[in-house]
DNA sequence: CGCGCTCATGTAAACGATTGCCACGGCAAC
DNA sequence: GTTGCCGTGGCAATCGTTTACATGAGCGCG
């Protein structure tokens, strides 16, 4: 086993080295330089492991994962699905899971569904086809009747392969997910606000199609039921998730009853309906207090810095990551649950202290 | 489904349908079934192809792509590498370059190098040790001395392997890029202004350290000399690419020249400016216009809506993908500039007309 | 001195596709 | 009736790894 035979028959025709190069460069088999190279429990003694490290090092050589995946059946790859990676909630979501996933060394690929049922799809039999350890929805799932079907047998086959599933949303599918508490969320915003000395809390709610929206109103209700705050239909409006929505809620309100403050389903009608506040003559927060929740970019930036609950997207996908590694290396994963955090800025004030 | 046919040696301890499957059921030869699956150009009778496909339909059949990016050297995925994936910017970048290669069936890996050479350094290995067909860099290149070497490196040495390296932004490595044309964004802007009737426009540029900074500022000044407007340093105040920043740079501007409009190097000062402005008691933009450069998502819910120009990033994400794909199909592909567009709101007026 | 261990290494068979090459049957041309 | 080509299809090598199994050296111990 001489390490330095003359004219050794090293195929340098192709450029990318294999093991193989660094095998008979350090004068070991291939199968003893898989063995260093790979981290393998497999006994090699320390001055051969030099060897292969030191071959592997001046060729430069790179693995191929690809074929380290074909063999070992796990690609150390996993895909996620979001609506749109443009859309900042789905951007955080997105680094955290990739930032998690990353630290156990696995890549990430990522697919814009469009809300399209047919991509998305297409993108589980993509990501089916390369192979990947574990598929992320990031969003729920959507509501087409076939798309329920299929996507249903191809999470059954993707699993038969090994696959893990997590889901970051409600989701038609089963599997370990994590779960932004909705609920909770608009009861603690409705808590922080009677804290601040709020008694009579309006309420704009999304559209009542949305599963969403039925879980914050929900909260809301059940918290100022609780805390014995001024409660009933007339404290109740609706409109569509947009600033438009969120400013034709206004009026409705403020003709119904006299409220101190008004809690929005989401940021984006919170702000119109500052604005709207704002066009009627009332000052924001001294008049009338304004609370959003999800705390979107745009916020901090509104007519008046607005006050508002953080989803915490980047721990969703951080969670999601832990999930995914978990199910890999087969533990059960649980569901994990979690709470949103208030961001106090300017769109609501106190009132006079109780005592 | 239980195939019906009795005795067949299929093996079934494996769940996964492989080729050998289908074409055992197919009643051919892996060679044939693989040449049907894979649209080969070697011949195959239309009756042995549609045995071929349905018995891959009968199995729900999904071919391998990692077995056969093995054997083709080609795995069909490109690797792309943001500075932050849950910026916007590179959210759309991303989003376009994803729609792009999604049409050829390729698929996205993404990276997150927060800005860290090693991070990034890490990334560009990874990709290569998963064999990615093209590798993406939405981003500048960073400023670390040990960086562009090791960068340089990896780059050769991928492209060594076959693969492509497109660049969206300025870059060290050479190959083919899309630029956005900062210099003309800036001049356009100018340009815009001055048809509106301003003639004395005052300047907010960037941090002299970056080198958009630079540029911007050459594309006023280049458009304020031709258009014959109000020029000179006076003109020209510089901050952070900050609200604050933009806010300070208005006392100063305002100290030694009467402008009528004030033109930003991005929006967040943009925005800065106009709270200035408007706590200062002017009134935008009756008394001083206010225009941006980029079109972030708050510049439309900023205290007066700003006119601004748009970065087109999606687009830019396309163009990187057709980049991409002419580079691995073998074509020469030629750097792709990108112009801006102007996006009218609230935060420029007229001035009286010429007449 | 030989038995049985352990440790280190090598041999070769996978993994799941693609593809160069060969074989075979039929058919037209000579 | 050969010859040869064309249209099909199979055989087997190959891509770059990992890993079960075999091999062989060294060593302690009875």
């Amino acid at each position: 086993m001489l390490s330095k035979e003359p004219g050794s028959p090293l195929d340098e025709s192709k450029p990318p080295h294999s093991l193989r190069h660094v095998a008979q460069l350090a004068g070991v088999s291939v199968a003893t330089a898989s063995r260093v190279m790979s981290g393998s429990s497999h006994p090699v003694s320390e001055r051969t492991r030099q060897q292969v490290l030191s071959a592997a090092e001046s060729l430069s050589f790179v693995p191929n994962r690809l074929a380290r995946a074909l063999v070992t059946a796990r690609s150390h790859t996993v895909g996620v699905i979001v609506h749109d990676i443009s859309d900042p909630y789905f951007g955080d979501i997105v680094k955290g899971l990739e930032d998690g996933i990353h630290a156990e060394d696995y890549q990430l690929f990522v697919a814009n569904s469009d809300r399209d049922p047919e991509k998305e799809l297409n993108y589980v039999r993509a990501f089916d086809a390369n192979q990947v350890d574990a598929i992320v929805f990031a969003a729920s799932s959507l509501t087409d009747p076939d798309y329920a079907d299929t996507l249903q047998k191809l999470a059954t086959r993707f699993r038969g392969r090994g696959g893990a599933i997590v889901l970051l949303s409600d989701h038609l599918l089963e599997g370990p997910r994590v779960l932004f508490d909705n609920h909770r969320a608009a009861a603690d915003m409705v808590g922080y606000l009677a804290g601040r000395g709020h008694r009579r809390i309006g309420y704009i709610s999304g559209p009542p199609e949305l599963e969403v929206s039925h879980v914050r109103l929900a909260g809301f209700n059940a918290a100022v039921a609780e805390l014995g705050l001024g409660a009933g239909p007339e404290y109740i409006a609706d409109g569509k998730f947009t600033l438009e929505g969120g400013g034709a809620a206004i009026p409705k309100l403020l003709d119904r009853v006299d409220v101190t403050a008004v809690l929005a389903a989401n940021d984006l009608m919170a702000i119109g309906a500052t604005r709207q506040l704002l066009s009627m003559g009332f000052a924001v927060p001294d008049d009338i207090s304004v609370a959003g929740l999800d705390d979107i970019p745009i916020a901090e930036y509104g007519p008046v810095p607005l006050t508002t609950m953080r989803v915490p997207t980047y721990e969703i996908g951080r969670a999601g990551a832990s999930l995914v590694l978990q199910a890999l290396g087969d533990d059960v994963p649980a569901d994990i649950r979690l709470a949103g955090e208030i961001v106090v800025r300017e769109s609501v004030s106190s009132i006079g202290p109780p005592a």
